[in-house]
RNA sequence: GGGGGCAUAGCUCAGUUGGUUCAGAGCAUCUGCCUUACAAGCAGAGGGUCACAGGUUCGAAUCCUGUUGCCCCCACCA
């Protein structure tokens, strides 16, 4: 094959991707012999289109995966899709509105048609997405949260728990979102500091002439007020002890009651209680007996029992009543006011709290029940990577509250609670059951009365069954998958929802296996841009990552965001990276361009020198190339996956590249021997093995390049190169004296091509046998003529410095002694600062006691060398004189 | 209000229980090179009072206290 002079990634992705589907490889196979490797994918909402969260995220999974199948196991990465009840019933709302319908109109059954339609049109989109970047998946394994099977188990594990008293119903303020018509959990509040304003309406005094003042930041809701309340230690307000107010605009008169809740110092120390629109005016109301008065619509529309404003919206009203109480003289005065508003998460509504009966899970019992899901985060059992999150995670553990989980969507799964008549009610997977229930509880039931609970469960309640449902766990606890995958392996998710998913998972795992859901968790950070502002659709910062993979490659793109994103901390996005990313394909396809290009011949048809010194450079390389693999299976063993690809660029880019290849690579127009050939051939097949994790379709365009198209195995399925015992460390000594060299040439202003005789000085026989080995390869490179290797130094020689037990030495003229000396000296100087330093430590009586192990004899040892290199130059400055 | 985290080179980050040349890496910058694989490249160089102030210690980027600045989570504010 010609190879072009730059990697393009548009021409060999697509089959790649194609030639491991088609053969299978992704698919993991619960009956294999093989050692058992899991992820379960943390699935994207079906609504969702790929961003960058999602390639940082499933690019370390990818990675995770690939590397586990290369070392021989059983990779399992089971791919799927999140119902998002309310995301996706927004969307379809939204979409048949467009289309002139009305969901309440159609009804229930019609709906849901339509959102499936939806579902099956674009619920697949962001996994097709993520074939494009090269996830592993094993696509077979497709789950959907809402699938039959998956919601099967939802039903059942609802009725188990309630059965169990696990969950159960209850009436409470819950956080209500107007524009999606359902509660919401606590956590699906988000809660922003706005600037708003706080309102002094006058109350006048029923029977009397006085008012009093009420501060608020919500006066539209003054029409369900039901009192007014003060602190009874606010001497102010005492007069009013057994007295009425008359609500503006409502006329209405209400009590006004004392309750040290008020904060005096507050507005003007006079609250009005507004049980059904509050959580805490509700409590007040509890403790007073007030009267609830719901003045809104489900939608946010006033309500009819409101009397004003019917059928307005809250903002309106709130606007329209400060004008109307502005004209009948009722406001005192409007302030600036900073306070918090809670936010729908799903849908960005401001969250009216609201009085409703739905069904809660007591999470606490849970938690009580197995104590393991604390214990197991605490002692590693689970291993979170990095290990603060634990922090977090045993707040949520400490801190955990009932779990409102009905929801008043149609997309999801139905409650499974059946109501009689009369408002009893069993919990049932399916109606016969109900029945069945119902008749042993109730001889007066009579068939066909039954209604099922209009509401749906909250997504979470899916998902957090999710690693043990895409094994059917639920279906038949002890099925083969379920068996070979569970617990899995990894974890790889943000921590933002270490509460919503990774401690309920936890839960669900204690509760139904008995065991835990995962061993480690990976947390990823959020992905910011350059000025930290966290990526999103309305700031436009977000790149699209199909144009990024258009543009740099797949794997340029992999590398790209995984170089920046250390575990745990949020990454900064920054195209350049993505651009290092493809040039770093780039230098790989090229290296390979290169040593493909070579003339091969016999060992005997080329100079033994070169021979020998080729071994010797291949021998060098193996030494860098396992020191290289145990530093990547380190870092592997932390999780810290950019810092492992740092490594292996490093040892691609630097020591194979700018320094092996450099070492073999014949004169121009000559050929290669072929020992020398096959050994580089074979370090840059281990390369590509290290590499294929990260940089799945140009290695194994190059990989099967490599073997004439026609490898044993593909490098997918290849096996991942190990580390070796016994390697010979060969020291790098060579290397810096050729950079040495270069750096003199570079200050002298002297051109490559330029030759300079050098010499190095070496009293030490084991380090002068390496320099003599490696004489060949240090001419080449530096291009000098002859570097003689002496044990002294000859006469009028200038030595450049001491480094690695030897003299650099150049015995050309041109060296400026003026300039060596500056050098020189300055460098005595530094020697000379030091040896005070160590002296100082060495005299001091505590230190000699008080250091621990070693480090005194280090400090001698260092005290030692200091000296003698101190002797060297200033033997140097003298010969320079 | 409660809790947690962070502060190291221009940028993004390493720095494992305090102790070898520990003050590092990548990128960016600067200098010189189109040297026959790659200018998406090659060869080099410069750059930091480790936020600030105290303390512990023979010894502190590392441990303690305080200050300042930033971030996150929870609770809550009429």
């Amino acid at each position: 094959m010609q190879l072009s002079k730059t990697y393009n990634p548009a021409e060999v992705e697509d089959k790649w991707y194609k030639y491991w589907m088609d053969n299978g490889y992704f698919h993991a196979d619960a009956n294999s012999n093989k050692p058992k490797y899991s992820i379960v994918i943390p699935p994207p909402n079906v609504t969702g289109v790929l961003h960058m969260g999602h390639m940082l995220n499933n690019t370390i999974q990818d990675i995770l995966t690939r590397r586990a199948r290369m070392q021989g196991k059983e990779a399992c990465w089971v791919p799927g899709t999140d119902h998002a009840s309310i995301a996706t019933e927004a969307k379809v709302v939204k979409m048949l509105k467009e289309q002139g319908i009305n969901k309440t109109d159609i009804g229930r059954e019609k709906f849901l048609e339509h959102a499936w339609v939806w579902k099956e049109k674009y619920g697949g989109i962001i996994l097709d997405q993520l074939k494009k970047l090269g996830a592993s998946c094993d696509w077979e394994r497709t789950r959907f949260t809402m699938e039959p099977k998956l919601s099967e188990a939802v039903i059942q594990v609802f009725v188990d728990l309630y059965e169990k008293g696990l969950i159960y119903r209850g009436e409470r303020m819950v956080n209500w979102d107007p524009s999606a018509k359902t509660s919401v959990s606590d956590e699906e509040v988000i809660h922003k500091d706005v600037q708003s304003k706080l309102y002094y309406i006058n109350y006048k005094i029923a029977g009397e002439d006085g008012h009093i003042t009420i501060a608020t930041t919500r006066p539209e809701t003054l029409l369900g007020d039901s009192a007014v309340c003060v602190n009874p230690n606010d001497e102010r307000y005492a007069y009013l002890k057994g007295k009425k107010v008359i609500v503006p605009v409502a006329n209405r008169q209400v009590p006004v009651i004392f309750d040290e809740y008020v904060d005096i110092e507050f507005g003007t120390g006079c609250l009005k209680v507004t049980p059904a629109h509050d959580i805490n005016d509700f409590e007040l109301g509890k403790k007073h007996s007030l009267e609830t008065i719901d003045i809104f619509n489900e939608d946010g529309t006033i309500a009819p029992i409101a009397g004003h404003y019917v059928g307005m919206d809250r903002f309106a009203v709130r606007k329209q009543i400060v004008k109307d109480l502005e004209e009948i003289g009722l406001i005192e005065k409007i302030e600036d006011i900073k306070n918090s508003v809670g936010y729908s998460e799903r849908t960005d509504a401001v969250i009216e709290p609201r009085l409703s009966k739905q069904w809660f899970v007591d999470m606490k019992k849970i938690i009580d029940k197995n104590p393991k899901v604390l214990q197991a985060v605490m002692d590693d059992e689970i291993k979170f990577h990095p290990a603060k999150f634990k922090t977090t995670y045993k707040q949520w553990v400490e801190n955990i509250r009932e779990w409102c989980i009905s929801r008043q969507l149609w997309w999801g799964q139905r409650i499974p609670a059946w109501y009689a008549p009369d408002g009893s009610f069993v919990v049932a997977a399916t109606e016969q059951e109900a029945i069945q229930k119902f008749q042993i509880s109730n001889f007066k039931f009579e068939m066909g009365e039954l209604k099922q609970d209009e509401d749906v469960v909250d997504t979470w309640f899916s998902s957090w069954l999710w690693p043990i449902s895409v094994f059917d766990g639920f279906e038949n606890p002890n099925n083969p998958d379920i068996k070979a995958f569970y617990p899995t392996d990894d974890l790889v998710t943000g921590p933002d929802i270490i509460f919503f998913w990774v401690l309920r998972m936890v839960m669900a795992g204690y509760e139904y296996r008995g065991e835990k859901p995962f061993k480690n968790v990976y947390f990823t950070g959020i992905v910011r841009d350059k000025q930290r502002r966290k990526m999103s659709k309305q700031l436009g910062n977000s790149p699209d990552p199909l144009e990024l993979i258009n543009q740099f490659g797949a794997d340029g793109v992999r590398m790209g965001i995984l170089l920046s994103s250390s575990a745990g901390n949020d990454i900064l996005f920054d195209e350049s990276q993505v651009e290092q990313g493809r040039n770093f394909c780039n230098k790989i396809w090229n290296a390979y361009r290169l040593v493909k290009g070579w003339e091969i011949v016999e060992d005997s048809a080329v100079d033994t020198e070169i021979v020998k010194a080729n071994q010797l450079a291949s021998k060098w390389f193996a030494s860098k190339l396992n020191e290289g693999l145990k530093e990547i299976e380190e870092k592997f063993a932390d999780y810290r996956l950019s810092e492992a690809l740092m490594a292996i660029y490093k040892l691609v880019w630097d020591d194979y590249c700018a320094w092996y290849l450099e070492m073999v690579k014949p004169e121009y127009g000559k050929p290669i021997n072929r020992s020398a050939f096959d050994a580089t051939i074979a370090h840059f097949s281990d390369l590509l093995k290290i590499v294929h994790p990260f940089m799945p379709f140009i290695t194994e365009e190059l990989f099967h390049d490599l073997n004439d198209g026609n490898p044993a195995k593909p490098i997918i399925v290849e096996d991942y190169p190990k580390v070796q015992q016994g390697v010979e460390a060969v020291p790098s000594l060579a290397i810096d004296f050729i950079t040495e060299m270069r750096n003199l040439r570079n200050s002298k202003g002297l051109s490559p091509k330029e030759e300079i005789k050098t010499a190095l000085v070496c009293e030490n026989e084991t380090t002068a046998a390496v320099y003599s080995s490696f004489e060949y390869i240090i001419r080449k490179l530096a291009n000098t003529p002859a570097v003689e290797i002496l044990a002294e130094k000859p006469e009028g020689a200038l030595q450049l410095l001491v480094k690695n037990d030897a003299l650099y030495v150049f015995l050309e003229e041109s060296i400026d002694p003026e300039t060596e000396r500056e050098k020189i000296s300055e460098e005595i100087k530094y020697l000379q600062g030091f040896l005070k330093s160590v002296d100082a430590k060495l005299s001091n009586q505590k230190f000699v006691a008080n250091a621990k192990g070693d480090i005194v004899e280090r400090e001698r040892q260092k005290k030692a060398d200091a000296e003698a290199k101190l002797r060297l130059l200033n033997d140097n400055l003298l010969a320079l004189s």
